[in-house]
This record gives C-alpha cells, structure tokens and sequence, in this order.
RNA sequence: GGAGGGGUUCCCGAGUGGUUAAAGGGAGCAGACUGUAAAUCUGCCGGCUGUCGCCUUCGUAGGUUCGAAUCCUACCCCCUCCA
C-alpha cells in the first residue's frame, strides 16, 4: 500500500469537494497503519441503458481507489431508481417500471467494468436489503430525519417555496441511499456534486445507527459537447463509452478548447504528472490545442477499445478533416431500378432514400446550401435529376458518404 | 369539497381575431473562415411539391366568423391555494 502522502494526491485529483476532509485523512492514515483497506462506496441507478463519459467521472476516481488497493463496493440502485432519484429536478421525476430497470442492469454491469477490475470489485443490488425493510422499519428509519432538515436541500426548497410539488416518496430516496451506506458501513461515498446532500444523509444516518460516518467525496459535473450544459443523454451531448471508435474520438474532438484539460482530468487515466506536463505545454504554446485534443480523443478511445483502434480512429480523421478525403470505409447504398424514372432519379429523394435527409424538401435545402458534392463535385441545382452510376460518391456535409452500387 | 392558474412547433418561451408555419433563445444542420466536428460570422431549421403552389400544426372534439393559436361550448390532462 502506498504511503498516505501519495495517496491523498491521488485522491485530491480532481475533486470537488472532501466533507469532512479531517475524516478522510484519520480513515487513511488508519488504513496506511493497520493495511485494512477502506471501503469505498459509489451508487449507480440504472436510470438510463448506457454509461457515458459524464459516468465514468466518479468511475475512474473510484478506479483510483482500487489501484491504491482499497474495496470497492458498488451499488446499483435497482430500487432506488425506480423511485427515481429528485436531485436537481425542477419537476417530480418519473418513476421507472421494473422491467425499464432490469434491461438497464445488464448493460450496466458490463459497462461497469470497462473502467473498473471486476476481479475487485463487490457489486450489490440495493433490493437486496430496501424491499425487505418492513413499514415498522421504514418509518424508523423516517423518524431519523426532519422535515425542516429535508427541505434544506436546494431543489426540494426551491420547489417547496415556487409552490411546486414535492412528493412524500421523494423524501424517502436521501433516506434509501443513507441507508445503503449502513448496511454497506462505507468509509468513503464517491459521488457527483449534486450528490452532497445524499451523501451526507449517509454520514447522519451511519452516525444515528452507530456507525462510523462515511467521508463524502465529490467529483464536479462534466460539461457535455456543448460545453455548457452537463453531458447527458437526454440533451444528447453525451460520449457514450460503447460508441464506436470512430464516434468517441470525432465527438471528443468536437469539444471546445476550454474543457480540454477538464476532461483530460476527469475521464482520462493519465496520471497526475502526465496531466500537468500537458497543461504547462498547452499554457506555453508548446502544444498545439488541436493535438492536445488529438491526444484526448487517442487517450479515451484506446481506454474504451484499444490502442489499435484509437490510431485507426486518428488516422480516419486526419485524412477526412485534415486533408478532407474519403474515409476508409463509405457505406454502399445499392440502387434498386424500381426507384429510377428514365434511368435517374431525384437527387433530394435519393438523400431521403440514404438517410442523408429526412425529408426531400430538408434535402434541397441542403443543395441550395451547398452541402452536396458528388463524386467531389459541389451541386447547387436543387431540382438536380442524378443518373447514378457504380462506385459514385455522394457527400453531404463533412461527414457524410455514402458509396452508390448499381 | 371550494377558488384559481395553465396545456404553443425538438426544448424553453412570445403571441388574445387576419399582415402567423407562428417573435426570441437553446439545441440541431449547412456554409465561410480556420488550428479540429474548437472559436467566430452567415444561412437554414413542419411536410408535400422538379420550386407555381398545396397540406398539416398551437391539449381533444365541436361551434361562432369571410377569417381563430387567439372568441364560445364540452371534454381530457397538469398545477397551486383553501379545507
């Protein structure tokens, strides 16, 4: 195990917020002394089928503690995410059926351990333990806590205040996630920002069942592709880490220059003096913006598939944005006959056909505005009547081919 | 049980009888430029229609009117307050 030193600098990397950092520093410098590792709790609610990156921020902090030889303990709140976590919400968040969890759990798992060492890792249900509390036990549990002392949390008062709803169940979720940390005696809860009033519920209630309370760690929100709103797969701003190659590393590309040494931080394993090396080089000029993204984008596709994969990935999107040529590989569409009129065909009815656009009229708007090229050669006539011919190709906007087959 | 507020195009959000396919913002797409699918600027952004024009849309169904997202009626849904 390594010294306490090292190991706090780790642990600080990144971090938002160490409450209570006093704790933190008394559990590891225990740890370091007796060699007992500590128990790192992280919950996931299988609210959605894929992990993206805005996930894995808390992943690779908790990947950090596996590899400082700590137990990893994951939560995946089956029952809790049917209840449907409020934090943030402006609105009383949707609840989610039971079969919409168990699809997501599978899926979950295994994404899971993209970024963490299964070999090490304990994976629980929180049903295993929530469906069997009994109402009695339930209303002990609700007892622990106050009305006043929920509504101190930002968005069930602001709610409360506009005269919004708030439902009594919601209260019950902080409640459920404290718990877990009970019944799992966390020493350290990883978690998002928005995760602090949860993950304090989980020091108060430990405390209130004689335990010793867990430290909350908070990791800050990523930024999604936008780079102002958070990655979500609702805004659909998001890098999801099953996506092809291709995808992860132009969508990591397509990030503005600000938040290149943020997700460096956050959704890399780089370590700490990798990471500063790059942001001194950035800082100085030394390294090009571009390349420093390049280098992002290589990090978290090889992370996510392979090294192999990842210069694929930088090879295709050098010789298409670079030196705009074609990719590697163009999709064929075959051109049936039945679709052709005197030997030719529409051009914005063939872009419908090839899903280059949704409708004929979005693809002539696409042609006045020059988008089109075929075979290298911009068209502008939106009424352009295309005789096609084998190994023709169509281009519509930077990124998209397609290859005719007669 | 009583009183009141509200449902608008992907999202937010204007719009109270015609000039409104419907302001503005966001997202998205495209072009220019470039250092990249960064930034910035510009354009597009319901559908059909080989470009004249047509059709559909403002919770639902009717109605008034030459004409309605805007007025009336009923219904559905959401929300707040009082109890």
């Amino acid at each position: 195990m390594q010294s306490f030193k090292e190991q706090m600098e780790v642990i600080r990397r990144g971090t938002a917020e160490i409450i209570p950092e006093d704790d933190l520093i008394k559990k590891l410098e225990r740890s370091v002394e007796t060699g007992k590792p500590l128990c790192i709790k992280l919950g996931l609610d299988p609210t959605a089928p894929d992990i993206h990156l805005g996930h894995t921020v808390v992943l690779q902090k908790v990947r950090q503690f596996q590899q400082l030889g700590h137990e990893i303990k994951i939560i995946l709140g089956d029952f809790t995410a049917r209840i449907g976590d409020p934090t943030g919400k402006s609105e009383t968040r949707q609840q989610l059926t039971e079969s919409e969890v168990k699809a997501n759990l599978s899926t979950y798992e295994k994404q899971i351990f993209k970024v963490l060492d299964p070999a090490r890792t304990k994976l629980f249900l929180n049903s295993q333990w929530l469906s069997l509390l009994t109402f009695q036990e339930v209303i002990e549990l609700a007892a622990k806590y106050t009305i006043a002392r929920m509504l101190e949390r930002e968005d069930f008062n602001r709610r409360f205040k506009e005269g919004l709803p708030v439902g009594i169940h919601e209260f019950f979720y902080p409640l459920m996630q404290g718990y877990d940390s009970v019944v799992l005696k966390a020493d350290i809860e990883v978690g998002g920002t928005d995760q602090k009033f949860n993950l304090l519920m989980g020091r108060t209630l430990q405390k209130e069942y004689g335990l010793e309370p867990q430290v909350a760690l908070m990791m800050p929100i990523l930024e999604g592709l936008d780079g102002v709103q958070k990655m979500s797969k609702s805004l659909g701003n998001y890098i999801g880490i099953d996506e092809i190659p291709r995808e992860i590393y132009g969508k990591t590309m397509s990030i503005t220059d600000e938040l290149i040494m943020r997700y460096f931080e956050l959704v890399t394993p780089l370590g700490l003096k990798e990471l500063s090396e790059i942001s001194a080089d950035l800082a100085s000029g030394k390294l090009h913006p571009r390349d420093a993204k390049m280098r992002l984008a290589y990090e978290i596709v090889s992370f996510y598939h392979d090294e192999n994969s990842a210069n694929q990935a930088e090879e295709e999107f050098k010789k298409v944005f670079q030196q705009r040529e074609l990719p590697d590989q163009i999709p064929v569409y075959e051109i049936k006959t039945d679709i052709l009129q005197d030997g030719s065909i529409w051009l914005p009815r063939l872009m419908m056909l090839v899903e280059m656009a949704a409708s004929t009229s979005e693809g002539r708007r696409l042609i006045a505005q020059g988008a089109v090229k075929i075979n290298g050669v911009r068209i502008e006539e939106p009424s352009y009547l295309l005789i096609p011919q084998d190994n023709m190709i169509i281009q519509c906007g930077k990124r998209k081919f397609i290859k005719l087959s007669v």
